[in-house]
DNA sequence: CAAACGTGGCC
DNA sequence: TGGCCAAGTTT
């Protein structure tokens, strides 16, 4: 087993020498930039984030002015990202920060992670990144270089292997340059140690690898058992008076939270049209949605409890909208 | 602790 | 084409 010295040792001179340097919250990584980026950052890949971090930062530059704006324009910048509830914790978080340590960012660990959105990793991220402190962080490029490196058994989101991981990442973290350690470590997994065709002839840590040793490789880390998704059905409504749509905000929870949408029916109206149609695929189940469209328009379209509103086509693109509903109205709005 | 929570890219 | 994967957190 390689020593923590070495190790460090040498995820430092990889880093320098082949690592990512040119990510744009790296600079500056101010805490802001780094919360932002981490949080988009969650389960979503590099360059997917990229443009949407850029168009954040210009129009929220500070923690205040994210505090200070209005719900529908946070959703407005998110959408399309994916896991909403990060955008609505992310604002609170920026709220909480401004009254709670008068815009300044907590330096503790433990009160780093008592932010909106932020959980281990996340507030490991920040001590690393942006204070360059030791903040240990086990993701999933560094569940995956530890499972082999280390050849770590069992599924790692059992509770057991999770606890193994983070140790192993305590023990490994070094009390300097953990900013570039950290970076080291995220740019091993996403580049040569990663889950299809890993470059283990290029990593610099082949001699230690015990999966690459022992030809397991691609069995680690362990594949947690895959269940099959359901299939759900869904009702929309499409309302439209001119050039403008009938519109319904989300609800504070579920799917699409606090996005606006086509206003989702209980079950399949009786007196409409089926207008069309389209499948899309969540990470837990399987949704059939069917568009239906009313001949007459009601003089009482409000579902009480929910905001609404008619939009224009043209103004749909500075709505927060679900991809496949916002995909759906480009494609039969002409 | 299992389930909820999105979307786009890749092979 | 369909399953897998991606800088996880919350409940």
């Amino acid at each position: 087993m390689i020593q923590p010295k070495n190790f460090v040792k040498t995820v430092l001179s990889w880093q320098a020498a082949h690592g990512r340097h040119q990510l744009p919250w790296q600079h500056p990584a101010t805490p802001y930039r780094v919360l932002v980026s981490e949080i988009m950052l969650q389960q979503t890949q590099v360059a997917t984030v990229i443009p949407y971090f850029e168009r954040w930062m210009t129009r929220f530059p500070t923690l205040q002015s994210l505090a200070d704006a209005s719900e529908d324009e946070v959703m407005a910048l998110w959408q399309g990202l994916g896991y909403y509830s990060r955008a609505r914790n992310l604002q609170k978080a920026a709220r909480f920060l401004v009254d709670t340590y008068n815009g300044e960012f907590p330096q503790e660990l433990t009160d780093i992670q008592s932010i909106p959105g932020v959980g281990r990793y996340t507030a490991g991220a920040i001590k690393s990144f942006a204070y360059d402190e030791y903040g240990p962080i086990v993701d999933g490029n560094v569940r995956r270089l530890f499972c082999r490196l280390f050849g770590v058994e069992g599924v790692p989101s059992t509770s057991k292997v999770d606890k193994a991981l983070w140790q192993l990442a305590e023990d490994y973290t070094p009390n300097q340059n953990n900013r570039r350690f950290a970076q080291g470590l995220l740019d091993l997994g996403a580049t040569l140690c990663t889950a299809r065709n890993p470059k283990c002839t290029e990593c610099p840590f082949a001699d230690h690898c015990v999966a690459l040793h022992t030809g397991r490789v691609s069995e680690l880390p362990t594949a947690k058992p895959k269940k099959t998704i359901p299939k759900r059905t869904g009702h929309f409504l499409w309302l439209q008076k001119d050039s403008e749509l009938y519109l319904e905000k989300r609800p504070e929870h579920g799917i699409w939270a606090s996005l606006w949408s086509l206003p989702e029916l209980g079950e399949a109206p009786t007196n409409a049209t089926l207008k069309g149609s389209f499948q899309h695929t969540f990470s837990h189940y399987k949704l059939d949605a069917k568009i239906w469209t009313l001949t007459t328009i009601p003089n009482d379209t409000v579902a009480e409890g929910k905001a609404d509103k008619w939009a224009a086509f043209d103004d749909l693109t500075d709505i927060g909208l679900p991809a496949p509903i916002r995909k759906y109205i480009e494609q039969h709005s002409r």
